[in-house]
DNA sequence: CCGGAATTCAAACAACTGTTTCAATCTAGT
DNA sequence: ACTAGATTGAAACAGTTGTTTGAATTCCGG
């Protein structure tokens, strides 16, 4: 069906998301792109149409690296807590990357969310939802007791946090500095944002306030996240 | 200073600040925005110079509105988790707002955060970082012992909950539905977040998880307390 | 090797972009 | 009323945009 391919057109949307994810729709020009894949100008129109199917196709293909959460990690027999660590860390592993080829995946969908186009319809049952309700079925085993409207903002408020570093990240470097930015890398933010919510949520102990040095005290990779001796 | 005059430059400002909100840079059009402030073609460039600065003008007027939190509510006798509770109330109501005049300068903020322009330095001097600033004293004073480390990420996270209804607004709209979201409103979401960021810093109860009394008061001055226990 | 389909290519298209020009108009100061 | 400056107006500019065309080329089963 799709391309693992070196063919034109898989080069064509590889460029393209590039391209669009990096100055927009608007901004993103055609003859760029072609440049990028090194194709004829006359490509776009003959595999795709026009350039607007030629973004939504791009949108589209940035689905297949976002559901590769699901068989990764998840293990029934973890604690919600620990669950909750491993989906964080995932999720950030993806916010914070900007080198690797699956970085504009993610700007792609952002500018999604900012703006939605067409694609946002697929974007959000193939892509978003599942990811959505897996956090919320964590959330609800760590929370048997809460409504679904406070799953539901609390989602929002784990998903914020980590969506944060990639929306705002040229910004809050400039606002304190690279050297004091750096430093808030994969493994630092997995463990503050996951202390941050489960001390939220009632499940751990409270970040920051600590009576001891600052390290927070949940265990850093694929350890069990949940207890720990203060 | 500046207009608050019906000039020809006065309401090519307020246009050009919808129109770039609306459609980014590239998107908007010097035609469209002269239509819309009933101007000719050549004021942009009689008054402006060009459209890019006209576009940094139309972000450096989106500040005058930034501005006007510190005046407002602060009281230096309040504890600090009432004055969270302000901030994050203030932050929200500006987030939320989408139909008055005002939306534009946000939605204007949120674009030039995942795409700086030149005017991304005197946005981040004049107002980013003095509201930043007054989180991170606010933080401070609620843990006095946290590192600077600690107190930047936890302001990021509560900086970052709120935005996320700002930034994500359409998809999380067709998430969850138009009725769950609308639940959503500044009153609930005031209580949730701030609930839920004092809770993580070890002030104030946990959130929606009942193993406790989730009724445990913290004092809040606008009236209703903590976030509605079902 | 042949022949038809699939694909690539260079060139040109019309529409739209930001910008400039210069005359027309308006607005004080005298 | 007159004039100098500030502002507005309509038209045209050069450049770029997305798109189309039709011929040239490649690919592949017979």
């Amino acid at each position: 069906m799709s391309q693992a391919q070196d063919t034109t057109k898989a080069r064509l949307l590889e460029a393209a998301g590039e391209e669009f994810a990096e100055k927009g729709f608007e901004g993103a020009t055609i003859r760029a792109i072609i440049e990028r894949a090194k194709a004829n100008i006359a490509a776009v129109n003959y595999h795709f149409g026009d350039k607007e199917k030629l973004y939504v196709q791009a949108v589209i293909e940035s689905h297949r690296c976002g559901v590769d959460m699901e068989p990764v990690c998840m293990n029934p027999a973890d604690s919600a807590a620990e669950q909750l660590r491993l989906y964080v860390r995932h999720f950030l592993e993806r916010v914070l990357a900007i080198d690797n080829r699956d970085s504009w995946h993610h700007k792609l969908m952002i500018r999604e969310m900012l703006q939605p186009s067409h694609a946002s319809e697929t974007l959000v049952r193939e892509v978003i939802r599942p990811k959505f309700e897996r956090l919320m079925a964590i959330l609800q085993r760590a929370c048997p007791e809460a409504d679904e409207k406070r799953l539901i903002a609390s989602s929002f408020s784990i998903i914020g946090q980590c969506l944060h570093y990639k929306m705002a990240r040229p910004i809050a470097e400039r606002l304190v500095g690279p050297d004091a930015f750096a430093g808030l890398d994969l493994d630092y933010l997995t463990d503050h944002i996951t202390g941050f919510s489960l001390a939220a949520l009632g499940i751990g102990p409270p970040i920051g306030c600590g009576d001891r040095d600052s390290r927070t005290p949940v265990s850093t990779s694929a350890g069990n996240g949940q207890g720990d001796p203060r």
